[in-house]
DNA sequence: ACCTTAGGTTACTTGCGAGTATACAAATCA
DNA sequence: TGATTTGTATACTCGCAAGTAACCTAAGGT
């Protein structure tokens, strides 16, 4: 727990008890997301989670405001990490197709990972006001990325022509639904699920030598 | 309302007052299903959807047992239409491949309308024990008709080799996912967006003739 | 005329779980 | 040493919505 403390004094101070709050603000998270996940977010009382980490419903009050800020909290952390992806996606160099594949197989890897999970496991009714309208711009700023992805590529050559907006969204429902469906000790590995699915995608459902 | 009921005497009996308390029964879960989609199921109370209907909480038990029924039944009516259509992929003839793409635009339409809409946005831990048992069971039988007639098309050359239960989710996920984003209200039809959809997911994301 | 059943109402119970008031202990600060 | 801040617990409030009890009315069967 005691992270990189520089000395290992018993007088931990400042930075250092700034890190462990945030080291037990984490703790909840995980906690928490493995819970919403396995029962659903209504189904998961506070308590529920307390007990889990051998303390008491107002301890967790102490971190976050409300069951809302939880759940964001963790949907925050899966999209957060799909968006920095595409703006990966965009500075990099090369063929868009290239750069559209590398993203799609990050994109799947998180959605075998619990953060990711919760992301698609989470509709926005479920959420306040304020945390609903962040939902959905990062959702959206997700989206406009990857279908801009999709026209680049349709531009350059390196894509087939076709409504850039289904595109993005049949890619993004395919690798969504991966967090419907993978279990970790189902035989396939988070990289082999991604890289199958994104070979599907990619190449489509029909052979390409000599079509029928 | 008093439908087919050969002459139009006052005297409605016996098969008439079964109609009529199925065409109620009906009414209900078109008015809840519209609210659960628009705001989530656990969201909407009982009394919402009475209040709609202009008849208060107690008249809905007379109709159904519990909520659970009610959303059960919602997605069953979705489900069952999905697994009819499998069935029927099934003892067509023709080239998988075909049967298979007429199977995916039938899935893709579902999917736009308030019934396969619920199917998506319904996760089985918002159900009891009997009630979650048979959706398990449904999509199950969905998705293991989806596989097979893909392993078919494998087999027979009309479809390209690879790891049918990915392809399988893959097609599903893109399906599924046009529940989430499809608006009667946005410039494409149900027709179209099926079309498109099916069409990416057949040919792929690069182009057939002069790969890169 | 009378009983029964279907369909509906008003008014209630009830339980769960989010969020809070209050108290307490330990450690840091001055 | 005393004051203040931080983290935690115990024990509560409180509102919502599911489900129920009891009652009413009208129509159909006999």
């Amino acid at each position: 727990m005691r992270q990189a403390g520089s000395t290992s004094s018993p007088w931990v101070s400042r930075r250092d008890r700034a890190a462990e709050r945030q080291s037990k603000r984490d703790a909840v998270l995980c906690t928490a997301v493995r819970f919403f996940n396995a029962q659903g977010f209504h189904a998961t009382s506070l308590d529920d989670v307390a007990k889990a980490l051998s303390v008491t419903k107002p301890t967790i009050y102490h971190y976050f405001s409300n069951k809302d800020e939880i759940l964001f909290e963790c949907v925050r952390l899966g999209l957060e990490t799909i968006r920095d992806a595409t703006e990966a996606a965009h500075s990099d160099g090369g063929p868009a197709r290239d750069r559209l594949e590398t993203f799609m197989r990050e994109y799947a890897l998180v959605m075998t990972r619990d953060f990711g999970i919760c992301v698609t496991r989470t509709s926005d009714d479920q959420l306040g006001e304020e945390s609903r309208a962040k939902f959905r711009a990062l959702k959206r700023e997700i989206n406009e990325g990857l279908q801009s992805l999709v026209e680049e590529g349709m531009r350059d050559g390196s894509l087939a022509h076709g409504n850039a907006q289904v595109v993005a969204f049949t890619v993004a429902g395919a690798l969504n639904w991966i967090a419907r469906w993978y279990r970790p000790d189902g035989g396939m590995s988070a990289q082999q699920v991604a890289d199958h699915t994104v070979a599907t995608l990619i190449h489509g459902l029909i052979p390409r030598a000599p079509a029928s």
